[in-house]
DNA sequence: TGTGCTATATCGATATCCGAGGTAGCTCCC
DNA sequence: GGGAGCTACCTCGGATATCGATATAGCACA
């Protein structure tokens, strides 16, 4: 039972975090990396292309990632990323900082 | 020890819950709320004007809450907010939405 | 030939944030 | 009197991120 979509508005932010998680467990091209957020999430996050080709793009240019086209045999062909070590240093970063904002909802829903 | 400012593009979305939440607990004016906010979550929210007042005029012509002027003894005048019967309804579901998000978030971080 | 899935990319509309700027009331103090 | 500083509201412009639509293209299958 997949969860229901999530606000686009709540969503922002989190995408490049989502990226770099599921890269970080190894080599993906593009429309995978739509296939794994959107599965691991159970349909919560289902990033269009409009949002993650850009996303993917920007990363690289900040030197997160690195990239290299390869054929498909059956299919047109796929550009490849992973994380550089500087992505590894993001990937860290972000995740203390969406753990630093979950506490700090929780704290205000709990009265501070 | 204040948490570190997140950054916008994650609050992006967060604000409509976070103003429900504090107006849930009681009447307040718009600078007061900004106060409770920032307190609350430890500085690690610090919503501006020029996203706090914009939110609280969308929410109120969303029906969620009801406002009223009132004069003070120290200062200009203030707006008091509070929340109406659909206002405690819509802070219900950001609870669940964000709920969900975290959810989410936790799932791909942990391999789905 | 055409339908459908794979795969990448860009564009425009929409939405939200922040910072800067404006108006204004009150207090304190020189 | 007059300025600084806090309270309290509001709006505007620029930056950023999302989605949906659109485009291109390879391959499979009927």
């Amino acid at each position: 039972m997949p969860f229901r979509q999530i606000g686009s508005q709540l969503v922002k932010g989190t995408t490049p975090l989502l990226v770099l998680t599921v890269i970080g467990e190894g080599e993906l091209y593009g429309y995978e990396i739509a296939q794994a957020v959107r599965e691991r999430s159970g349909g919560a996050f289902a990033p269009s292309e409009g949002s993650l080709y850009p996303t993917l793009h920007r990363l690289e240019l900040d030197g997160a990632l690195v990239a290299d086209w390869r054929a498909s045999d059956r299919g047109p062909r796929r550009r490849y990323y992973k994380l550089t070590k500087a992505g590894r240093g993001m990937l860290a970063e972000s995740r203390t900082e969406w753990s630093a904002l979950v506490r700090a909802v929780d704290a205000v829903s709990s009265g501070g």
